[in-house]
DNA sequence: GCGACAG
DNA sequence: ATCTTGTCGC
């Protein structure tokens, strides 16, 4: 990449603020075929981070195909920072999709974030990918509680602009975050988001990849016990 | 100074 | 995120 991936906060801050001049929300895609769901998960023991990256069928949502990259723990978990804590491995991840994803789905702010550049906007940014920030709760902003209906939803508002979208995917749920990542504006970051549920809390791309990422499987080879 | 604070 | 088992509510 272009500009050193940063070690503190502070140096964090000059990356994002260059990089949020380059994060598109207007529409700017094709016909979405293939969707992607990226999470990441962490061994605290071992020190390392794990993301997955799930590619689905968008018209079917059923999954075809995932892939896995481990790599060290290397930034603290910050709130505001938390891109550069989980993008080295999903850039990793991303190596070895068979294929390109027409957009990304990831598990965070897209541009509700303090300077704009949530994790799925930054992701988009890097990657160049339409991609949207589907996150389990808020960052900043403010909004009124949506309907309890499945698809009520209500803006997220943040010095006086729209910043994403408040839903409530499923019944008795609390709402998620919706926020365009990149080149998706709102109403279609929103519309993807609801294309994608099911039965459950989170959109399946999410909802796949987030399963995957919890797996409980082996880093290391196992080692042998005495007796 | 106090409270908030994605995963 | 992760640590953790059963359990209350729909």
């Amino acid at each position: 990449m272009a500009l050193a991936w940063p070690e503190t906060p502070k140096d964090a801050v000059i990356v994002q603020n260059e990089l949020r001049h380059r994060v598109r929300v207007e529409n700017d895609f094709g016909t979405i075929k293939i969707i992607a769901g990226v999470d990441v998960s962490y061994n605290l023991k071992t020190n390392l981070t794990r993301a997955f990256i799930v590619l689905l069928d968008f018209a079917t949502l059923q999954m075809q195909a995932s892939v896995r990259a481990v790599l060290p723990t290397a930034f603290p978990y910050i709130p505001g920072f938390l891109s550069f804590r989980e993008i080295p491995a999903i850039l990793e991840a991303m190596k070895l999709l068979p294929i390109s994803p027409d957009l990304l789905m990831v598990d965070g702010q897209g541009i509700a974030h303090p300077r704009g550049l949530g994790i799925a906007a930054h992701l988009g940014v890097l990657t160049g990918l339409p991609a949207i920030g589907v996150a389990k709760s808020r960052l900043v902003g403010w909004n009124k509680e949506p309907g309890t209906q499945k698809g009520d939803h209500t803006p997220l508002l943040h010095k006086g602009a729209r910043i994403g979208t408040v839903l409530r995917s499923k019944e008795k749920v609390k709402p998620l975050f919706i926020s365009p990542g990149h080149r998706v504006d709102q109403d279609t970051a929103l519309e993807i988001t609801r294309q994608c549920l099911t039965k459950y809390r989170l959109p399946e791309p999410t909802r796949l990849a987030d399963k995957l990422s919890k797996e409980k499987v082996a880093e290391k080879p196992i080692q042998a016990s005495l007796f």
